[in-house]
DNA sequence: ATCGTGATTCCCT
DNA sequence: GGGAATCACGATA
């Protein structure tokens, strides 16, 4: 899909400016969606894209943010400010996130291949190895390095906001955005519920 | 639904 | 410092 302009390379059209990321971090996690994921690793290789197509916020005063009970030194980074990338490792995989303002960030959960997408960029995790992002990449500034977010071209897409996966705390506060119907956004049926509840009648299975 | 897996954090000493 | 609880996942079935 070609912008007004004609343009049809992402990698053409300069990286998101700080200021996208100085706004209310649902507001960041929403307009997410569309946006071009770049990695530009050294050397000769070529850059890695990915269309985001689904993200969550983190905010403040949220149980579920790794910043809730402030700065520690796995999550200094989203103390930086507006605009670095936030990687952390769970079990044996790294996850990646887009800071916003001290203390908040957005988690990219997937993305569609646009180029250079050697694995299913579906989940966090999986993501991550797709695109190359390691460990060693926290901290790293967005808007001036090798991995870049980049405007969307065209209209923005159809918008739905859920509730968060994987998590225990604050699971159902509707933060989570993805585009409905994309076949990348990743699927995990239902939030684990904290208590269990007998079944209702008139509930499915 | 469950399991592997190891880092991180917390709540004590 | 140390032991235990926790866990923003993914692969399995």
């Amino acid at each position: 899909m070609a912008g007004p302009d004609g343009r049809t390379d992402p990698t053409d059209r300069s990286p998101l400016p700080r200021s996208f990321y100085d706004r209310p971090t649902r507001e960041v996690a929403r307009d997410l969606l569309g946006t071009y994921l770049v990695h530009a690793p050294e050397g000769a290789h070529p850059p890695r894209v990915v269309r985001l197509v689904e993200t969550e916020a983190y905010v403040a005063g949220d149980p579920a943010n790794h910043a809730y009970r402030g700065p520690t030194p796995r999550n200094r980074t989203m103390f930086r400010g507006p605009g670095h990338l936030y990687v952390y490792r769970i079990h044996q995989v790294v996850c990646a996130n887009v800071t916003t303002r001290p203390g908040e960030a957005v988690l990219l959960r997937a993305g569609e291949p646009v180029q250079g997408i050697g694995s299913s960029p579906q989940g966090p995790g999986r993501l991550c190895r797709a695109m190359g992002i390691l460990h060693v990449h926290d901290g790293m500034d967005l808007v001036d390095g090798r991995i870049t977010l980049r405007p969307r071209i065209g209209a923005p897409p159809p918008i739905q906001s859920t509730p968060r996966v994987g998590i225990r705390r604050a699971a159902r506060r509707p933060l989570r955005f993805l585009v409905p119907g994309s076949p990348w956004v990743s699927r995990r049926p239902r939030p684990r519920r904290s208590s269990p509840l007998p079944p209702q009648p008139g509930s499915r299975s």
